[in-house]
DNA sequence: AGAGATAAACATT
DNA sequence: AATGTTTATCTCT
């Protein structure tokens, strides 16, 4: 594979404060040739943000300068790459022209001239992480990835660190101009667990929509469901002040009932033992993920004679999704009353980017018209206008979306360095399925279906009769 | 009616 | 016991 357009790429990378992490031989960054893999034609290129971002997480071990760091080319919410030329005053910092694309990271790839890059922090927390770091050397960086059993890898919620709290990146103050979100964040520091518990749906995303942002930060898109729950419990407030188990219920409800979510069949790999994994599906990465409730059947329960329990005697459950909706019912009173104030608001998952798109462009779709679609990859064409020469024909964006991970099943959360292929993280960010650019092989009428609706469901399930399970199937495609 | 959360029953690994 | 699948039930829009 040729190096020579990626080796144009990275050679004109300003890698500014950054080169020192850039350097450091623990950091496995991908190298050149892998970059080869995007798009690069001489005049430009496109280049995922992503693939550069790097992740300084000293939640997993403390203190920071001891234990070693760990980090992930696909971050939550740590770094990412800037244009250079714009300063922290900068009214757009994620286009390198007067115009912006914006888009949230981890769900769009921007294409910037090379040299408007910059690696660096993205909030107060980071920036002080991020000199530590840079002092420190960072020699050790690479301990964390020795023993992958996962006791160690439990996030250290005790951590003098702050624990980060998740926010897209289109909120963060130095991301637009004056297009931030108002709604309260609590990121300061200045609020406690409590009050953030008080303070109405921050952003808690949905189960579905957070184990899509999950997933799509894995390698592979795929995880296994412990590291899930890590996820969870690191970066979601699902798991807060509960006692019980019921968000991890509530995890493996979302992964089994809603079709962007696919176990992975594992045995293919040496490290089987540790289960199977679940992976985004294509489609979900393409056009993010559906409401896990449309899922649900419309058909009352024919199957009969499962429960020895009549409905009397079990338990309202429910009740404390009551209070959620509840909750989430707040947020967006609070929102509509913003916007009826004349505010500017964006829903982080439900809405596209505030950043309109140049006029010079013409307008993507979202995915779907009619159904809901979160953590899509909502967002505009994105190869700068007037200098494109691709298209879909072109062979390249053809060869990146045939790409299929071969070695996806093996991986898991988190990747060791060696394992962040950025061929991968490459192919997860190409266009999404409303760009004029994107390479569609999927109708919407390929839309996976859940496990139940597949055609061989009453072979192996259930005590109802073949017929009965058919016919909620048709139902379910049908409808 | 649909979305989302949650509980729970039941099945599988 | 952990995971996976499915249904039920609740609140809110």
């Amino acid at each position: 594979m040729s190096s020579t357009a990626a080796d144009f790429a990275l050679n004109s990378l300003q890698y500014g404060d950054a080169s020192q992490l850039f350097n450091d031989p623990s950091l496995q960054w991908p190298s050149p040739c892998d970059l080869a893999a995007t798009q690069l034609d001489g005049s430009h290129y496109e280049m995922p943000h992503q693939a550069y971002a790097c992740e300084l997480d000293v939640g997993m071990s403390h203190p920071m300068h001891s234990q070693g760091f760990r980090y992930e080319l696909a971050p939550a919410a740590g770094y990412c790459l800037q244009p250079a030329s714009v300063n922290a005053q900068g009214s757009c910092p994620r286009s390198f022209s007067d115009f912006s694309f914006g888009g949230h990271i981890g769900s769009m790839t921007d294409a910037y001239p090379p040299s408007a890059y910059q690696l660096r922090p993205q909030n107060a927390d980071q920036e002080e992480l991020y000199s530590l770091l840079v002092g420190e050397q960072a020699t050790h960086m690479s301990n964390a990835y020795e023993n992958p059993s996962g006791s160690q890898m439990r996030p250290d919620r005790e951590s003098a660190m702050p624990r980060r709290h998740w926010r897209p990146l289109t909120e963060e103050p130095d991301s637009s101009s004056g297009m931030l979100l108002d709604t309260p964040v609590p990121d300061d520091g200045t609020k406690s667990e409590d009050d953030i518990e008080e303070t109405p749906m921050d952003k808690e995303e949905p189960y579905a929509q957070l184990l899509n942002r999950c997933l799509r930060e894995a390698p592979g898109h795929t995880m296994i469901l412990r590291d899930i729950y890590h996820w969870f419990a690191k970066y979601t407030d699902k798991s807060h002040n509960k006692g019980t188990k019921g968000w991890q219920n509530s995890i493996r409800h979302n992964l089994s009932m809603n079709a962007a979510f696919q176990k992975v069949d594992s045995a293919t790999g040496p490290e089987t033992k540790k289960g199977t994994s679940w992976r985004l599906t294509e489609d979900a990465i393409r056009n993010g993920v559906k409401s896990t409730t449309r899922y649900r059947s419309k058909i009352p329960n024919k199957r009969g004679g499962r429960s020895q329990h009549p409905a009397p005697q079990r338990q309202a459950s429910g009740a404390k999704g009551g209070q959620a909706a509840r909750k989430a019912a707040k947020f967006r009173r609070a929102v509509r009353l913003r916007e009826a104030n004349g505010a500017q608001v964006t829903d982080p998952y439900t809405m596209p980017p505030t950043s309109a798109p140049p006029p010079t462009i013409p307008e993507a779709q979202p995915p779907s018209d009619t159904e809901i679609s979160y953590g899509s990859n909502f967002g505009y064409p994105y190869f700068v206008p007037g200098t494109s020469s691709l298209s879909p024909s072109d062979p390249q964006i053809q060869l990146r979306a045939r790409y299929t991970p071969s070695s996806a099943t093996e991986w898991s959360f988190p990747a060791t360095p060696e394992h962040c292929n950025l061929v991968d993280l490459v192919n997860s960010k190409r266009p999404f399925n409303g760009s004029p650019f994107c390479y569609n092989s999927f109708e919407s009428g390929d839309e996976p279906m859940t496990p139940a609706s597949f055609a061989d469901y009453s072979v192996d399930h259930g005590p109802g009769t073949p017929f009965e399970a058919v016919e909620s199937i048709e139902t379910d495609v049908l409808q």
